[in-house]
DNA sequence: ATGAAAGCGCTAACAA
DNA sequence: TTGTTAGCGCTTTCAT
C-alpha cells in the first residue's frame, strides 16, 4: 500500500484518518492506491492502537420487550442503523436481561470493547444504565427511567401530549363520558399516557373519570373494557394506551352489542399494524419509533465525540391517527 | 496479569485459550489472577493476530423487510443471537439495500472483519449471497432463494406443508368451495404457499380451484377477497398466505353480509399479533421465527468451525393454529 | 510445561 | 509536510 503510493506508512495513515497535513500530490497517489489496491484499514489493527472500538452496543433487556411489540423494535433499530450508517460506528447487538448478561456488558463497556451502549425495554429501576455511565462509557437510553437518574440522556415519546390530544378528540366529538384503560403503572410509559388522559379532562364539566387497569395486553383490554360498562353503561368513548388493549375493547364492546363508533368511540396507542387491520380501524396516537431509532444514535454519537457533554432527553411528538373508531 | 500470576504471557494465553498443555499449578495460579483483576481479553489485540474478528454480521435487505411485517425481524434476530450467546461471536448489525452497501458488505467479508454473514430478506435473484461465498465467507440466507444457488445453506419454514395442512384441514371440516389468496409468486414463500395449496386439493373431488393474487398486504386481501365473491359466490372458505390479506379478507366478508365462520372459513399465515387479536381472532398457520433464527446461527457457527462444510438448507415444520374464523 | 520473542497492521509522537 | 519508530495486547512458534 505504502510501497504503490510511494509514501511512508504513516502518509498513508494521515490520509485515510483525513489530517490535513498532507501535500495535495501525496494525497492523490494515496487515494489512488486505494482505489486501485482496494484497501480497507484493519480495524483490529486500528482499535488496537486508538483504543475506540468503533462500535455502539444496542442492548435489549429482554423482559419488557413484548410490552412494547415486536413491531417497535425492528424500527428502532433501523432507525439507530440508519443513523450510525452515517459514521463509522458499527451496531452490534445483545439482548441481556439476566444478572450475569448485565455483568457482561458491563465488562465490554470497561474494556473499551464498545465506545457507547443504548439500552432499551429496561426494568423498571435497573441498575445498569448507572453502573455504566460511572464506568465512564456513553449511554442513552429509550424510554424515560422511572427512577429519575437525572445523569442518563434518554429518548421518547411524548406520550403525555399523545394520551391528551386523544382524550380532547374525543371530548370535542362531543363524547361526555370518555374512559380510559391505562398500562401498566410502574413503567414511564404507563403512567404517562393516564396523566395525559387526565389532564385532558381536567377543568372539563361533565367529563366522567372512568379508569380501568390493563397491562398493554389484549386480554386485559378486554377486561376492561366489559368492567367500564358494567360501571357505567352510558360510557361513549375509552382511549387504551395501547393499540392491543384497544383491540381487546372492541371486542368487548361488539359482545356488548355497541357499535363503534356510534355508540362508543374507541381510540388506541401506538398506531400499529392491528390498528390498521382491525375491523372497524383504529383511530390511534403514532409515536415515530424509526426516529426515536435515530435520536437514540445521535445521543450516542455526541457523547462519544465530546465525552463531557450533559445531554437533555429528547421528547419526539406524537401524532393523532383518525381513521373509523373514532 | 502475567507478573499477578508469577507466569508468563504466553502461559496466560494458553490458559484463556483452553490449552491443554498447562500444568494444574500455573492453571490455577493464572485463574487466580484472572478472577482478581477482573481480566477480560483485548479483543483487538487477539483479532490482530488470530484474523479472526468473532463477529458475524446480519445484513437486512431492507426492501423486502416489510413484506415479513417486523415483528418477524425481532423474533428472528432474538434466535440468532440467543444461539450466537453460547459461543464467543458477536451479533453485528447492517441494514443494506443498495449496491453500495452491498459493496460494503463485501468488503467487509474480504478484509476479514466478520466471520459470517447472515443475510434476511433478500430480493428475489440478489448477487450478493454468490459473491460472499466466493469471497470464502460463511454464508445463510433466510428464506430459500428464488434462483436456486445451490451452494449457500438456508434456513426456511415448510410453507408447502402449512399451506396444505391449512387447506386439508379447511376440507375436512366440509367445506368444498376452498379460495386461496396468494402472495407475489415472484417469491419463494409465496409459491411455496400457493402449491401447498394446490397439492391439498389434488384429486379431492368437488374441490373448487379459486385462486386470486395478493401481495401479502392488507388491501391486496381486501380486494382479492372481492374479486372472489364475485367469482364463486358459494365461496365457503379461503386460505390467505399472510394473516394481514386473512383480515383484509375478513373485512371484504364482513362488508358481503357474510359470518365467519358460519358462511366462510378464513385461515390466515404467520400467526401474528394481527390473528391474535382481530376479530373473529384468525386460525393461522404458525412458523417458528425465533427457531429459524437459531438455525441461521447454527449454520454459520458449523461453516465457521469448518470452513469445508457443505450444508444442507434447514425447513422448519409449521404448525396450524386454529382458533375463531375456521 | 513454560518462557522468550517475534510480529499481527495500525497510529501517533518525534525528528527531520 | 513527511519519514521513522515505538508500541497497542495478544497469540504462537521456537527453544528450553
Amino acid at each position: 500500500m505504502a510501497v504503490e503510493a510511494g509514501v511512508s506508512r504513516g502518509t498513508v495513515s494521515r490520509v485515510v484518518n483525513g489530517s490535513l497535513e498532507v501535500s495535495p500530490r501525496a494525497l492523490k497517489a494515496v487515494q489512488e492506491a486505494i482505489q486501485k489496491l482496494g484497501y480497507v484499514p484493519n480495524h483490529a489493527a486500528r482499535s488496537l492502537v486508538t483504543r475506540r472500538s468503533d462500535t455502539v452496543l444496542l442492548v435489549v433487556s429482554e423482559s419488557e420487550a413484548r410490552v412494547f411489540g415486536e413491531p417497535f423494535f425492528g424500527s428502532l433499530v433501523r432507525g439507530l442503523s440508519q443513523e450510525l450508517s452515517t459514521t463509522p460506528l458499527q451496531l452490534q447487538l445483545m439482548m441481556a436481561s439476566t444478572a450475569r448478561q448485565h455483568d457482561r456488558v458491563e465488562q465490554l463497556v470497561r474494556n473499551g470493547h464498545v465506545d457507547g451502549v443504548a439500552l432499551i425495554s429496561l426494568h423498571g429501576d435497573d441498575p445498569l444504565p448507572r453502573n455504566l455511565v460511572a464506568a465512564g462509557a456513553p449511554v442513552a437510553l429509550n424510554g424515560r427511567p422511572i427512577s429519575d437518574i437525572g445523569t442518563v440522556p434518554y429518548v421518547d415519546a411524548d406520550n403525555l401530549s399523545g394520551a391528551k390530544a386523544a382524550t380532547e378528540y374525543l371530548y370535542q366529538q362531543g363524547r361526555r363520558r370518555i374512559a380510559t384503560i391505562t398500562g401498566p403503572q410502574d413503567m414511564a410509559v404507563g403512567i404517562d399516557r393516564l396523566s395525559g388522559y387526565r389532564s385532558a379532562l381536567r377543568g372539563r364539566r361533565g367529563g366522567a373519570r372512568l379508569v380501568a387497569q390493563g397491562d398493554f395486553g389484549q386480554a386485559s383490554g378486554e377486561a376492561a373494557m366489559r368492567e367500564l360498562l358494567e360501571k357505567d353503561p352510558q360510557v361513549d368513548a375509552v382511549f387504551a394506551a395501547s393499540d392491543l388493549m384497544a383491540a381487546g375493547a372492541l371486542r368487548a364492546l361488539r359482545a356488548a352489542g355497541r357499535r363503534v363508533p356510534d355508540d362508543v368511540a374507541v381510540i388506541g396507542f401506538d398506531d400499529s399494524d392491528i390498528a390498521r387491520n382491525i375491523d372497524p380501524m383504529l383511530t390511534s396516537v403514532a409515536q415515530p419509533v424509526q426516529q426515536m431509532g435515530r435520536e437514540l444514535a445521535k445521543l450516542l454519537i455526541a457523547q462519544i465525540r465530546e465525552p463531557e457533554t450533559r445531554l437533555s432527553p429528547v421528547i419526539l411528538p406524537t401524532e393523532l391517527v383518525t381513521r373509523e373508531s373514532a
